[in-house]
DNA sequence: TGCGGGACACAACGACGCAG
DNA sequence: CTGCGTCGTTGTGTCCCGCA
């Protein structure tokens, strides 16, 4: 940037009394937006809180809160439904491993090129394949590690927060191979995998996950394929698990709908910020009579 | 050979501290 | 107080070693 440019702008230079009439009014104004984008920001901080709650509520007691109850017989967790039963993640899937990482290329595979995935690709809400780095032309792909549909992931090493994040692969557009910082869970028949995906990404295992990390380095923690296998995992029978996977997808995709509302209401807050700046400072709205607005004028601005 | 995990590198970014 | 360099943190990615 060319500063002395920067410094030779031409800029609108109102009278001392404008300015201070610019200046007060834009405090007022800038602090109500200010004041509404945090009531938003925390809605949606409120929100993200209620579908923990909602999650790990629906993979310990069910939908039906009228169920009759049983010990659990796991002391944190406390009862879960009678017609339950406590098993051992082990007990529910057909099997376990980690992959492979060799050195790769920096930037992710093209179309017909294999990739090696991240273990970013588990962090968000849906597993991501473009988190992934091109393999070698000269390497050899090991076939066995490719990944297919039905296969829940889950990172073996990160931050405390993100160890554990897991995805599942639901179809598959590109030759991708597990990672070694990855663990592939095949679902077995006793589980709906929709159904342990959420329970795998609940507060309920995660608590586990952290319980059980090791690893002296705060900022790399790691969890052992035994901490995965002897999750306990409160299960429901089947068709029950495939109604509270169903039900929290529901909840997700209208919770989402509610989110994108509330950013969209943010972003237009901050746009309306902006514009009102660019218009007192460049003239286009006269502030001179500006006061103080009532309460009625507030709501407007709310609504606005 | 597979598994678990440590050591180290790194990029991006923000916080910190210090001289002028 | 400013500008700038450095340091620390976060979130990885890579390599490799010890053990069973």
């Amino acid at each position: 940037m060319d500063s002395s440019a920067y410094l030779n702008e031409r800029i609108a230079y109102p009278p001392l009394d404008e300015q201070k009439a610019i200046a007060r009014f834009l405090d007022h104004k800038t602090a109500q937006i200010d004041a509404l984008i945090a009531k938003k920001q925390s809605l949606l901080d409120k929100l993200a809180e209620q579908r923990t709650a909602l999650i790990s509520q629906a993979v310990t007691k069910g939908l039906d809160p009228s169920v009759p109850l049983k010990d659990s017989g796991v002391d944190w967790l406390g009862e879960i439904p009678a017609h339950w039963m406590m098993t051992k993640l082990r007990f529910v899937i057909n099997d376990i491993e980690q992959g492979w990482s060799p050195q790769c290329h920096n930037q992710s595979a093209d179309e017909d090129q294999w990739g090696v995935l991240k273990v970013g690709c588990v962090n968000g809400e849906e597993f991501n394949p473009n988190e992934n780095k091109a393999l070698p032309e000269d390497l050899e792909p090991r076939q066995r590690y490719e990944i297919k549909p039905g296969d829940i992931l889950v990172s073996r090493a990160n931050t405390k927060e993100l160890l554990g994040s897991a995805a599942l692969v639901k179809t598959i557009q590109k030759k991708l191979l597990l990672c070694d910082k990855l663990y592939r869970i095949k679902p077995s028949e006793k589980v709906d995998s929709s159904y342990l995906l959420r329970f795998l990404r609940s507060s309920i295992a995660r608590y586990q996950y952290e319980k059980d990390a090791t690893g002296t380095s705060g900022s790399m923690q790691n969890i052992g394929q035994d901490t995965i296998k002897n999750l306990s995992l409160p299960l429901p029978p089947l068709p029950e698990q495939i109604s509270i996977a169903k039900t929290l997808q529901h909840e997700y995709t209208k919770g989402l709908v509610v989110e994108t509302k509330i950013k969209s209401v943010i972003h237009r807050l901050q746009e309306y910020r902006s514009t009102l700046i660019t218009n007192a400072v460049t003239g286009k709205i006269d502030v001179r009579g500006y006061c103080i607005p009532t309460t009625t004028e507030q709501r407007e601005v709310a609504h606005g």
